[in-house]
DNA sequence: ATGTGCTTAACTGTCGACAGATACAAACAC
DNA sequence: GTGTTTGTATCTGTCGACAGTTAAGCACAT
């Protein structure tokens, strides 16, 4: 059963859902250039997902989404393949499509194997960045402060996946780009989670701050080593959430 | 249409297909427990596009695939799409699919994100290594070696692969595993050609030899540059190679 | 020979239906 | 109250068909 975005929780508000969903359109209809059918109902289904409407675990009845799609099972199975092949759903073979439902360890890997790739890009940016690529950089850092004064977490998500984004971008990667998209989209979810807690969106800022000087230095070494330590520090306060919370769960 | 093993150039032997077909099976149906259809089907068209039976843009005829394999169009369909999601065939939305064409762009980044990633399990390999582990790497390097003294260079890759594939079971990182996967699977065509060039095999079995050194000594700093170098020389032999095939082409 | 427009055959996306597998629920045993 | 079996409703995998789109072939002009 899928709940309204209107009486969403604190994970989703219209806005939010439309930047997933524009996410989860880049990644997942990459190519398909006009509007396809199949494209339409991953994106739907997939914002769904990182907005936390359908959590971990929950049901993909494939004959319920159809008659919410108006279509029939075939495209409705599509979808849910394109959103496999992204980590987000499981599709065991003759049973029931589920949410995908990441544990610790698939959390641990995925950061850092985000972290490992992050640190090509970020020195192949620190090398090659003009000053058009800085001043977007910039542009994306501003609203990410932005957010940060208004204690706006949903903001300053968004501004950040654009951030890293533009990163990739720069990079002129697109092998990399297509990982590190599918990896951002199975952590989309925990990223608000993350940040959520008290000061790591100042600590954040702060990250992004001496980031941004090492590019603008050219340092190619140390801005990969600042991108590393990034991430490595967001898994942790992540891993700090998640240990509160499985305490609160516990009480 | 497809060309029978039997007449097959040099590029595919029974024994090489066989373990392609493995290898794909691995990688694209790696949970599909029981045997199914789909994967049966990726499997066989998988193995053939790796082997070069299927060049690189040659037509993949969904109705004549179903006719091969005696069922529906919705089964190939599905199998078509998972060996899209590996980077073996293009599906264009209405347009015919395709094997899909790398080009050096591609290469040159899969190498490199391939390297990246190798180094972040290198050095987890090299920390937690048990000497069981150690005697497994051992005894692919040692099937190296016999195929590099046989001029084998189809047994020579396939041991190689294995060796690789012995590292990121050691790491123990089912994410980053998924994603090498992925990778060695747009390359292995590849792969062949690189190695076949004089002198190749001897000096990746010196590379070989160094690295399983590091891992000895428990040395994780070495064995992530030593990992790296391994595949930064490797397509650099593969660059070299597609060079002189390109001037070949010409004269 | 080369390029252009039309015709037509072939292919893809989608559909509704059916067979077989799965998971839920109720009845039953302990 | 708990665990096990059985029955049933629901779901998935596959199919053949149809409509709309693509591209290959052919005639014709340059």
């Amino acid at each position: 059963m899928v709940k309204k975005t209107s009486d969403s929780g604190p994970t989703s508000d219209p806005e939010s859902f439309a930047r997933a969903k524009t996410l989860v359109h880049r990644i997942v209809a990459e190519r398909h250039d006009r509007p396809s059918l199949v494209a339409e109902i991953a994106c739907e289904v997939g914002a769904e997902i990182i907005e936390g409407i359908r959590p971990p675990g929950s049901d993909l009845n494939s004959v319920e989404l159809s008659k919410r799609f108006s279509t029939s099972r075939t495209p409705i199975r599509e979808a849910l393949m394109l959103l496999e092949k992204e980590g987000l759903v499981d599709v065991p073979p003759r049973k029931r499509p589920r949410v995908a439902v990441p544990d610790l360890q698939d959390i641990r890997e995925i950061y850092r194997a985000r972290a490992a790739l992050f640190e090509l890009i970020a020195a192949d940016v620190a090398r090659s960045v003009t000053e058009e690529g800085l001043a977007r950089l910039r542009a994306h850092f501003a609203e990410m402060q932005a957010a940060h004064r208004a204690g706006d977490v949903s903001a300053f998500v968004w501004s950040n996946v654009d951030f890293y984004d533009q990163n990739t971008l720069l990079a002129n990667n697109r092998t990399v780009k297509r990982i590190l998209d599918s990896l951002l989209l199975r952590t989309a979810r925990l990223r608000r989670l993350s940040l959520s807690q008290p000061g790591r969106m100042a600590r954040s800022c702060d990250d992004h701050a001496r980031l941004l000087k090492a590019y603008e230095d050219r340092d190619a070494t140390l801005a990969a080593a600042l991108i590393r330590s990034n991430h490595i520090n967001a898994l942790a306060a992540l891993e700090a959430f998640l240990a509160g919370e499985a305490e609160a769960a516990r009480a």
